[in-house]
DNA sequence: GTTGCCGGGAG
DNA sequence: CTCCCGGCAAC
């Protein structure tokens, strides 16, 4: 594995061979590192296929959406004119690999914790400790620096979307140079904060569903991936058949992200939209599970937040030539008008709920800023001259609005009398009525 | 903190 | 369907 690792970091990273190499033996005695090494082999491999447009498609493959968050960490880390090339190239590449894998969302956990192990080490085992400097070390001390303020970045992945900010380098050409480096650092408080937690959160089927809707004139098209939208619009609408490469990321702005609610949403959504239900992915990561809106929340975060560094930079494409968005938001926003109705449940114990916050409501989410304007109640007016799209997510919201409202009125009050927990006790379970074993309405003391 | 129980998962 | 439990709201 070692020799492989050097080989393949002949040219441009054979700094980044420099720093690991003399360490790899000896440092591998933390914890879990097989991740870590697999982790530095796909960086490898993009890096190598950023170069060899033939290697590239087989790389892609393999390495999918894990070596995206290590790819731009890298980059930040060490600023030479190549890394910025190769910075680009990899952005471009990780686009292409994700749309190709639906997957994008299931596995990020187990990825980064291999991937914030490798940073770690490569923080601790790097050229400043006293012992390796004998060798290189010293040249390249100025990268170091970097290395270890953004050890274990790996937040981006958390989130459906968090490639978008990947597609950044290619677009502004920032250079890596303007990339201010508090960001990361950010990002990490959140995202170990959310891996760490909860590392293996029971599977509960999340009431969440997010979709991605192409704002192009005439289209509509809802896919369950952003980088399948995004393919969409580069393909379909732009006319681009070359792959990300040449992609300036100017899709990211015919597109809006949908949360769906109700599994009934999404059901009415898969079956009305073209799309073929093997594209579709299974819904987001029940992962932070005591914070169901925590994960849409680090979901649209990187969107806005993250993203909008970038793109707050140049206000880009969507001034010049966006589709018609406008019937389409509003057909978006029909489709959060079922969200008030959910949001107080799921986020009325205040817990995250800055999903909506307004610091998030960047140049991108244009969706998101005003809500309901049009669409203010749940009564689906008889109107006749629907437009197609809002018809349709009127047809929506009205398959899922009113069950909402009736279950958050039919919450039973608690009853008063004592149930067969208080009257036998825990110890005495057996003794309880079913129900109250079940935790189900007791039916031996009904009130 | 405890208790009742809804919603939903597992089998 | 039964069995169980997370999590919420009321205490």
């Amino acid at each position: 594995m070692q020799s492989k690792l050097l080989e393949s970091f002949t040219f441009a990273h054979f700094v980044y061979a420099e720093l690991h190499s003399p360490k790899n033996e000896s440092q591998k005695g933390e914890g879990s590192h097989s991740p870590e090494v697999v982790e530095e082999q796909r960086m490898v491999d993009v890096k190598r296929a950023g170069r060899d447009p033939e290697t590239r498609s087989v790389s892609l493959l393999e390495q999918k959406r894990k070596v995206v968050s290590s790819s731009i960490d890298v980059p930040h880390a060490r600023r030479s004119e190549e890394e910025v090339d190769m910075d680009k190239v990899t952005a471009a590449m990780v686009l292409t690999s994700l749309s190709t894998s639906p997957l994008v969302r299931s596995p990020p956990v187990k990825v980064n914790e291999g991937l914030s192990s490798s940073w770690k080490d490569n923080g601790s085992a790097g050229p400043f400790t006293p012992s390796s400097n004998s060798s290189s070390g010293g040249y390249w001390s100025w990268s170091a620096p970097s290395d270890q303020s953004n050890p274990s970045t790996p937040s981006p992945p958390l989130s459906a979307d968090s490639f978008k900010p990947f597609r950044v380098p290619s677009l502004g050409g920032v250079g890596g140079g303007t990339a201010g480096p508090e960001d990361p650092s950010l990002e990490e408080q959140d995202g170990s904060s959310l891996l760490f937690d909860e590392p293996i959160p029971r599977k509960r089927k999340n009431s969440m569903k997010v979709m991605f809707k192409c704002l192009w004139k005439n289209c509509g098209k809802v896919l369950s991936t952003a980088a399948g939208i995004q393919r969409h619009i580069r393909t379909i609408h732009l006319g681009r058949n070359c792959d990300s490469d040449c992609s300036d990321g100017e899709e990211d702005f015919y597109y809006t992200e949908i949360k769906l609610n109700t599994d009934s949403v999404a059901d009415g959504l898969s079956s009305l939209s073209p799309v073929s239900p093997s594209i579709l992915s299974p819904p987001p990561p029940p992962s932070p599970l005591p914070s169901l809106c925590q994960l849409p929340d680090s979901q649209r975060p990187p969107q806005s937040s993250d993203t909008k560094e970038p793109h707050a930079g140049g206000t880009t494409p969507l001034s010049r030539s966006a589709p018609s968005a406008l019937y389409l938001i509003h057909t978006d926003h029909a489709y959060q008008a079922t969200a008030p109705v959910s949001i107080p449940s799921s986020c009325s114990n205040g817990s995250a709920c800055t999903s909506f916050a307004p610091n998030n409501s960047s140049s991108f989410s244009i969706s998101w800023q005003s809500p309901p304007v049009t669409f203010t109640g749940n009564t689906v007016s008889p109107s006749k001259s629907q437009g197609f799209g809002e018809q349709r997510s009127q047809t929506i919201a009205a398959l899922s609005s009113p069950p909402r409202a009736a279950t958050a009125l039919s919450r039973k009050v608690r009853g008063e009398g004592k149930k067969c927990r208080k009257v036998y006790g825990m110890e005495n379970r057996d003794m309880w009525c079913t129900a109250c074993r079940w935790k189900k309405a007791c039916q031996r003391f009904t009130d």
